[in-house]
DNA sequence: ATTATGACTTCAC
DNA sequence: CGTGAAGCCATAA
């Protein structure tokens, strides 16, 4: 499994550092198909299953946790309480302290 | 090759 | 301010 769309994913996912979020459209965007944000968190659903990729820690711009249905155990806010960071309502609180840019801090 | 689907995003009403 | 519909791209059937 390499599909090229998903290995960047796979990649950027992983660099994600600890206590930090990011968006499917920051992701996107940083492959430079910031169009493609659904295929990114298509990428993860596949990805969680069979990486060890942190995907509980993609959400959506809103810092929603729509994708915590695809998490078996522990919950998609378990994950993120466990770094500290807070979710309430499957909304990440403060969302913007906790986002991280792939374009601005990782390049 | 075509149709359907989706862990998104944005514009419109 | 809230809900609805359309757009875009890659994968699966």
């Amino acid at each position: 499994m390499e599909r090229d769309f998903f290995e960047d994913v796979y990649e950027v996912v992983k660099l994600i550092p600890f206590a930090r979020v990011t968006s499917y459209g920051a992701i996107a965007e940083y492959l430079g198909a910031k169009r493609s944000a659904r295929m990114v968190g298509y990428a993860m659903n596949s990805a969680d299953k069979t990486s060890n990729i942190p995907a509980h820690r993609v959400v959506n711009r809103v810092g929603q946790l729509s994708g915590k249905h695809a998490f078996a155990s522990p919950s998609m806010e378990e994950r993120l309480a466990a770094e500290g960071i807070k979710v309430e309502n499957d909304v990440i609180i403060d969302f913007n302290a906790y986002f991280w840019n792939p374009n601005t801090e990782l390049l």
